[in-house]
DNA sequence: GACAAATGATACTTTTATAGTATCATTTAA
DNA sequence: TTAAATGATACTATAAAAGTATCATTTGTC
């Protein structure tokens, strides 16, 4: 039972270390040395983060990473969005229609009155709060 | 994201449907006829329950299962760590020791806190509340 | 007693998600 | 020009979840 993986993990810290750091270009080099994260495996990371207009890129030499937007504005949902997909606690049977009785099922109403809570608390953390 | 993996739910499925028959020994013939539940699955997921101490088997012909305990008494917690192990929303990193800072990680902390809800929220749903 | 219908035990296979690697192309400051 | 960076993309490895197969044993019923 996982809430967040590691990849959501790793975004996390690296997205803190590049918060603290203000308005410097934080290159993979330094993050990688920092928080002892596989190489490769931190770039796809950033770069994903990238694409999705988390971070905001520059290539070349002396080039690396800015927050694409302020650190209050990122939110742990959104990035478990990015490398989890959607926030559903019980997709399991729902999705692939095994269930016999969807709309009744009292287990997954249940649990979903338990996804909501705990998405609208995850939804409450920022980057900035974790600094 | 799954807070509950299949082979829980399909325990729940099949321990709600024999809770419904009150004290008559229900067969895995009869679970798969009503639940679509794949038979040698089935099968597995009620041997691990007898071996746990939640239902009684009854070998031979027209054997099956009971419920060992009340249906008050068999918490959907129960079933998860039985088929999920440890209920640990975060084991992910702590457990790895790749955290470089265990202790005072915000991210844990908020996490860990979060967890201990849903924990506490999932140990009140019981199999009688769900008839 | 024979037999059919059940569970016990156990090992195996398949599928999916997560985690991680490798490589080549392109950009850019010095 | 070159070294140090990111972009794009394809690949591999590992682990967890889901499902299958098989043989042994038990037991009610004819």
């Amino acid at each position: 039972m996982k809430l967040i993986t590691r990849e959501t993990d790793y975004a996390v810290r690296a997205l803190v270390f590049i918060a603290k750091e203000k308005k410097r270009i934080v290159s993979v080099t330094e993050l990688v040395k920092a928080l002892k994260i596989p190489r490769p495996f931190l770039r796809k990371l950033l770069q994903v983060l990238n694409r999705e207009g988390v971070l905001r890129s520059y290539k070349g030499n002396k080039g690396g990473f800015l927050l694409a937007r302020s650190a209050s504005n990122i939110f742990l949902t959104d990035l478990m969005k990015i490398f989890q997909g959607p926030l559903e606690l019980n997709e399991c049977i729902f999705k692939k229609k095994i269930c016999p009785n969807r709309g009744d099922c009292i287990l997954r109403n249940k649990v979903g009155s338990i996804e909501r809570r705990v998405i609208s608390e995850l939804g409450n953390i920022a980057i900035n709060n974790l600094l």
